[in-house]
DNA sequence: CTTATTGCAAACCTTTTGCAACCTC
DNA sequence: GAGGTTGCAAAAGGTTTGCAATAAG
């Protein structure tokens, strides 16, 4: 998979620690973190990283391709480096909690030309949202 | 269909002019409103209103189901009135146009029980990208 | 009257920006 | 060396919060 800082060279661009600890720490960990969440872990391995590298990085992987934003209401945006397998997310309600899921079928169908209203349409993002097993189990008294 | 001013009272609210105000500008404009945006429309007929009270409002409505946030990545969340007509949307990766549309099927149906680890799955969202005709017809050189 | 609701202003959090120093090619 | 990159620190949104004043039921 993974080898961002290889993709990143690629693409014409310097090659530099900062970069090379941002790509693997999202190599590493297939979840969906924050870009506070990236340069916490990026810290650990480079302490003097800024907060700002992190964030042109990440602006960076996302440009060419190789991660993906994920939106969450509200909360700070989350990056997904799992960008080659396509693929949708599964959000509980309750707590945030995101999983990766595999639709059957290509949600592009789902829309007819006559509701494309003259857009060049390349894509969908699907966000199933409900109760994960934990939250489901425990009623939202609180 | 609107009357989000009886779904507020309806739901043990106290009705007061500030709620009526964001209520009748919701439903006046089926258009994609920022937080922001509704302020100063609310603010042309009750110019006192705060931007506090807004967002109260907002998010009241939100969590009684009667309008949907849509989140657009980076920008400012935005409020669609529009919650009784099940709908997704179109979005313009050039311009952030945002156009409601109406896909075929139901986008639940693509998640198998197999892909839905335990959740108790209620509902889907999908944002279609792609390029409105006036950005696909204008390269992004810039 | 009771207490939900408001306005104000300050606080918060996430993300962006300006710029000199720095390091890769 | 040249110029892409970085770190810092400040600024910029967008949204939330605390609290006294206000007004709905």
């Amino acid at each position: 998979m993974g080898d961002l800082t290889e993709r990143l060279r690629g693409h014409g661009r310097r090659m530099t620690s900062q970069r090379r600890v941002v790509a693997e720490v999202l190599d590493g960990e297939h979840v969906h973190l924050t870009a506070d969440e990236v340069h916490a872990r990026a810290a650990e391995r480079l302490p003097e990283i800024s907060r700002a590298t992190v964030y042109n990085t990440l602006g960076e992987l996302v440009a060419l391709g190789e991660v993906v934003e994920v939106c969450a209401h509200g909360r700070a945006t989350r990056y997904d480096p799992n960008a080659h397998d396509p693929h949708q997310h599964l959000v509980c309600s309750g707590c945030g909690l995101i999983r990766d899921v595999h639709p059957i079928g290509d949600p592009l169908a789902g829309l007819p030309a006559g509701e494309r209203f003259g857009y060049t349409v390349s894509g969908a993002e699907v966000v199933y949202r409900g109760l994960c097993p934990s939250c489901a189990s425990r009623p939202p008294h609180a």
